[in-house]
DNA sequence: TATGAATGAGGCTTCATTCAT
DNA sequence: AATGAATGAAGCCTCATTCAT
C-alpha cells in the first residue's frame, strides 16, 4: 500500500473510532508508523485527509448507484434486492459512514458531502418507485418525498445500528412497514 | 437573567451553531460578556455547560412526554396531535436539539442522553399505537419495533430541518406515509 | 474566637497540611465557613497571613527562650530539661514548625522567620554550653559553632518526626551522642 | 547539548533559584530560549522534569555510596574522608541538593527521593561505624541510630550552608564534635 | 463587618503545521 | 520521500484580589 493510502485508511479506522477532534496529526502518525512530517507531503492539512475520505466514499456510493440502476433498468431489482445492496453497502463501508454521521454537524465539508449523499440515495429511491407505479406494483404516492421519507429511514437505521448497537436491529420491521404503505392493495408480497 | 442563565443560553446558541469544540470558553466568554473566570463560578467545566444543557432539555421533553401521555389517557389524542406537538416541541427547542444530534458521535455525555431521548420517544410511540390497536383504528403490528421506526422517522426528520433547510419540508408526506403503514382498511383518516 | 483567628488557626491547619500554595484563598474561606472577601477585610494578602503566623509563631518561642533563661540563671535548668523544654514546644507547635520548615526554601518572609529562630536557639543553647563549663560539667568546645551544632540537630529531629514519621524515633540517642561529646570526663551524668 | 538536558540544566537553576512552583512553564521556556511547546517534546509534564532530575540526583549519589564503600573494603576511607567526600558532593551539587530540600514538603516524589537519599547515608555512615567498631577505635554505639544522627547532622549543614550562607561555616567544628562522641579513648586523633 | 460574584492575568498543556536535515 | 524537532497560537482552567451591595 503507498504512504499515501496508508495515511488514508489509518485515518479512516481512527475518525470512524475516536472522532475527527481526537485523531491527531501525532497519533495518526504514530498508529501509521510514519512520522508526522510525511502526513503534510501527502496532505495539505488534516482537513484535507477528510476531504479524500469523503470523495472516496462519494464515489464508492455513486457506484452502488449506477450499479442499481443498470440493474433496475433491466428490470431486475426487486426492493428486497435494493434495500439489501445497502445494507451490504452498509456493513462494508461502516468506517466511512460513521465518519459521514459523525463529522456533518461540525465540518461543512461534510454537511455538504452528507447533502450530496442523501440526495442520491433519494433519487434512487424515487427512481425505483416510479418503476414500481409504472408496473402498478406500487400506489401513487408522492415521488420526492416519498423517496426522501425511504432515504432518511435508511439513514436512521444506520445511525442507530452504529451507534447503538445494544439496540435490537428492526430494519427487517422497518422494510415491512415501507411495504404495508407503498405496496397496492393487489400486488402479491 | 441571571450570570448562570446567560452562559446557558449563550452557550447554547453556540454550540448549536459552530459546535462544541468550535466554542472556547474564550468566545463564550467574549460573547456572553463576562471573564472567562466567571464561567467557573457557574461551572465545574466546559463539559459541565453541556451537561446542564441536556439535563434541562431532557426534562423539557420528560414534560412534554408527560403531558401526551394524559392526554392520550383520556382518549382525546390523534396521531395527528401526537405528531404536531412534537413538530412544535422541535421548534421550540431547536438549539438543544442541535446540539443532542451533533455531539452525541463525540460526548459520552451526550450519547446517553441521546440514547434516553430516543427510548423515551419510542416507549410513548409505541403506547399510543397499543392505545390504537386496543381501539381497532391500527393494525396488528409489532409494537416496539414499530414505536422505534416513528420516532427513529422523526429523528430523520428533525436532523434535516435542523442541517438542511434548503431542503423541502417532508414532514406532512411522512405522516401519510405512516398512517398508510398503520391504519386499520376499515378506518376512516 | 474573633474572625481574625479563625481565619488565622484555619490558615495554620492548612498550610501545615498541604503547603502554602495548595491552600487557595477559596478553600481557606470555605474551611472557615467564611466569605473570601472577609480574608481581605482582616489581612492585606495571602502572604500576610502566613506573616501573621510566623510573628506568632516568633513570640511563642521567644517566650520559651526568655522562660529557659530564667530557670537557667536560677541554676535548675540541667540540659535534659532544656531539651525536655524544646521537645515539649515541638509537640505543641508542630502545626507551625511544619510551616516554617515547608516554607523557608520559597518564601522570603519565611527564611528571615526561620534564620531568627535558628539564631535565638543557637544562642540559648550556647549560654547554656557556657554555664556548663564555669560549672566543669562541660568540656571546654567553643561556644557558637557548638551552639549551632546543637541547634541543627535538634532541627534535623523536627524535621524527620514531622515529615518522615515511619523513621523510628532516634532523640534519646541523640541526646545521648550529645552528651558524650559534651561532658567532662569526671562529670557524672 | 541536546535540547532535553538543556532543559534539564535550566530547570535545575531555576528550581534551586526560585523554587518550584515559581520556575512556570513560560520563564524556563524563554530562560533555555525555546518554545514552551518544546519542553513537552522531551517531558510529559513539568513534574516529570523534577523527576528526572531527582533520578539523575539519586544515580550520582548511589556513585558516590559505591565509591565510598569500595574504599571502605580497602580499609582506607578514615572518617574525615568520608565526610570530606560528602562536603565535595555537596558543594558540586548545590542545586540538586536544594531542589530536593526545597521542595520534599510539597512534592510526593521529592519526599521519596529525600527519604531514599536519608536512608542511603544513614545506611553508609552505619557500615563505616561498624567498620571503626571492628577495629576498635570507635565506642560501642547503637549503630542504627547513630548512623541516623550522623546524616542527619550532614543534612543540616547542608541546609545551612545553602540557605544561610550568611552562618559562619561549622562543619570543621561539626566533624569534631561527633569525634569527641564517638572515638574510644584510646583512639589517637 | 461581611458577602460572594466578578475579574483577568497567568498557569499548564495540546496540536496543526513548518523546516532543516 | 521521509524525518522529527521545533514552533506558537490557542485551549481549558485556577486563583489572588476587588468591589458593589
Amino acid at each position: 500500500m503507498s504512504t499515501k493510502d496508508l495515511i488514508l485508511s489509518t485515518a479512516k479506522d481512527m475518525i470512524s473510532e475516536v472522532g475527527f477532534h481526537k485523531m491527531t496529526t501525532a497519533n495518526l502518525a504514530k498508529r501509521a508508523d510514519i512520522s508526522e512530517g510525511t502526513i503534510y507531503r501527502h496532505f495539505e492539512s488534516k482537513e484535507d485527509i477528510l476531504q479524500h475520505i469523503l470523495d472516496t466514499f462519494d464515489e464508492k456510493y455513486q457506484a452502488l448507484v449506477e450499479n442499481c440502476r443498470t440493474r433496475m433498468d433491466k428490470g431486475t431489482l426487486s426492493l428486497e434486492d435494493l434495500l439489501g445492496s445497502h445494507f451490504a453497502f452498509l456493513d462494508a463501508n461502516a468506517a466511512d459512514i460513521k465518519i459521514v454521521l459523525g463529522t456533518y454537524s461540525i465540518q461543512d465539508v461534510t454537511r455538504r458531502s452528507m447533502a450530496r449523499f442523501i440526495e442520491r440515495m433519494r433519487a434512487l429511491f424515487e427512481d425505483h418507485l416510479e418503476h414500481g407505479q409504472q408496473q402498478g406494483t406500487l400506489l401513487e404516492v408522492p415521488l420526492r418525498p416519498t423517496g426522501l421519507i425511504l432515504a432518511n429511514m435508511f439513514f436512521g437505521i444506520m445511525r442507530i445500528k452504529l451507534y447503538w448497537p445494544e439496540i435490537d436491529d428492526f430494519s427487517t420491521e422497518a422494510v415491512e412497514f415501507c411495504r404495508r404503505s407503498l405496496m397496492s392493495p393487489g400486488a402479491g408480497k
